[in-house]
RNA sequence: CGGGCUGUGGCGCAGCUUGGUUAGCGCGCUUGACUGGGGGUCAAGAGGUCGCGGGUUCAAGUCCCGCCAGCCCGACCA
């Protein structure tokens, strides 16, 4: 049975950036900060980041990355060492030029990104052979100046985490990077998040700043267009030789260690609005749903509040997160409304009707449909909801994907595609060339990958290579 | 930085062209009653330096000048 009622948002299809903004204001996400471009993360959208993190932390760990923490604040002077990393985030850095009151002598920046903070160390701490590899990880704030700011997408401030690494040969620097692109990066976001990715390499122009290598994991959003979800790094030597990074090898030889950076920040929650929202507000996958169950007491009588009780304790113990809502002088069309929009996964309608025939009432958010289960059977109807729903959604997201995507045989089909969706095209019919003609068309390059979709091979040549043509966030 | 637009209770807006009584509407909020299975009904309330500064006038939310802030569109970005 299908559930009843109207948005209470902007039709996606009418306008998709104002559903957006709908959807993070009535979800109670986020709010805009009080200075341009900053956010302010509420507890729902907080709750929903301090999961994703710990996916992405047992992974981090899981590959062998240590936490650590380095300062906020940068010397101006390191941020200007590697000439690439200069050239990239010199328009996007705060600088502080003024504390206690007083001139600096040495204006400080806020760091950006901590390449450089982080290498300055690495000199320090790496002397043998026997110091690498040195695999450190840092949850953290950093702040870009940013032009058109977007809640969760692009925001001066946001929350991440960035890892970095250092080892004594380039292949091993190379298999790492691609490590956390594929057990990190991949697996939260397609196990976790329920958001099929594609993962590639960046061409030269979409590379980051400073990197011989940037690997990605891309999605496709609601409105087909594409996020960048998560990037890998390979650094090369770049930073060892500016910052002067050397360790002495078995044979007593200097060499400079190959590098790896990568991040992945609170865009995800966007990712998550986007790949998963409908009409009525947020889908969130179970594991990422600071509660995966609502037990809503229709009205506070007739034994009913016993009963919501007893099942919420039940469900409880059976160990999922649940809220009850006895919010009985609030209607229950508000209610209900309210945990939709939040997305929560599974919602159970306790009423006087449902309990004189021993049911309850699940509605399951993602299919918006509600049945009768009888009490007994509530536990394992309530697991199977949860352990279906990811599922469905990245079904759902990858349809919509493969729906959207064209393989296109020319520049201009590709172009020509990527209105629409994403194109996927020979890198031999693009090149340096063909990206600046997309780019005049407010397209990009998302990502190269094999033709079957896989990542390149060490020394492989991007000729034969497809690139991911799209619009993108 | 170039072009277009907007500032009026918490949010969204009307009022301005043609100055004139007490600045209004929707949503939200408070209280109460009736309700209650998808934003329910009724009643009574609270809440405003009309962005800031100056000017014109007997009189300015409304007209004039300046400033400030924000939004949208074009080149960077997790």
């Amino acid at each position: 049975m299908a559930t009843a009622g109207k948005s209470a948002l902007t039709a996606r299809a009418e306008d998709f950036p104002r559903w957006y903004q709908d959807v993070v204001a009535r979800a109670e996400l986020a709010d805009n900060g009080p200075v341009r471009g900053t956010m302010v993360i509420r507890p729902w959208g907080y709750g929903i980041w301090e999961r994703l993190a710990a996916a992405l932390d047992e992974r981090i760990k899981a590959a062998g990355a240590a936490n650590a923490y380095f300062p906020l604040f940068i010397p101006e002077a390191f941020m200007q060492l590697e000439a690439e990393h200069v050239e990239g985030f010199n328009p996007e850095l705060w600088v502080v030029t003024h504390g206690g009151g007083k001139a600096l002598e040495a204006p400080v920046v806020v760091r950006p990104t901590s390449e450089t903070v982080i290498n300055y160390y690495f000199a320090k701490w790496i002397q043998s052979h026997r110091d690498l590899p040195l695999l450190v990880n840092q949850w953290s704030n950093v702040v870009r100046w940013e032009l058109r700011p977007r809640l969760f997408l692009r925001t001066t401030e946001f929350l991440w985490q960035e890892g970095h690494t250092a080892h004594a040969t380039e292949a091993e620097a190379r298999a790492y990077a691609l490590r956390i692109l594929t057990d990190v990066y991949q697996e939260t976001i397609v196990d976790v998040a329920a958001i099929p990715v594609l993962v590639g390499h960046k061409t030269a122009r979409e590379r980051f700043a400073g990197a011989v290598r940037t690997w990605t994991c891309e999605s496709m959003m609601g409105d087909a267009k594409a996020l960048q979800m998560g990037t890998s790094h390979e650094l090369g030597q770049n930073f060892a030789k500016v910052f002067g990074t050397q360790f002495s090898d078995t044979d007593g030889s200097l060499h400079y260690p190959w590098q790896t950076s990568w991040g992945a920040s609170t865009r995800l929650i966007g990712a998550l609005i986007m790949a998963h929202g409908d009409d009525f507000g947020l889908r969130l996958p179970p594991a990422l749903a600071p509660v995966e169950v609502v037990v809503l007491m229709v009205r506070d009588d007739e034994g009913v509040r016993r009963a919501a009780v007893q099942l919420a304790d039940d469900l409880r113990r059976a160990g999922r997160r649940v809220h009850l809502d006895d919010r009985t002088d609030t209607g229950f069309g508000r209610r209900s409304v309210d945990w939709e929009l939040k997305g929560v996964p599974a919602r159970v309608e306790v009423g006087p009707r449902d309990l004189a025939e021993g049911n309850v009432t699940l509605v399951t958010r993602h299919r918006r449909t509600k049945e009768p289960v009888a009490l007994r059977r509530l536990l394992d109807a309530v697991g199977d909801l949860c352990d279906r729903a990811a599922g469905e959604l990245r079904d759902e997201a990858l349809a919509f994907r493969e729906a959207r995507t064209v393989e296109a045989t020319s520049l201009e089909a590709a172009i020509d595609a990527g209105a629409s969706g994403f194109a996927r095209v020979p890198w031999a019919e693009v090149g340096e060339d063909g990206e600046l003609q997309l780019a005049g068309e407010s397209l990009t390059v998302r990502c190269l990958q094999r033709p079957d979709g896989t990542l390149a091979a060490a020394g492989e040549s991007d000729d034969a290579l497809v690139a991911v043509v799209g619009r993108a966030y």
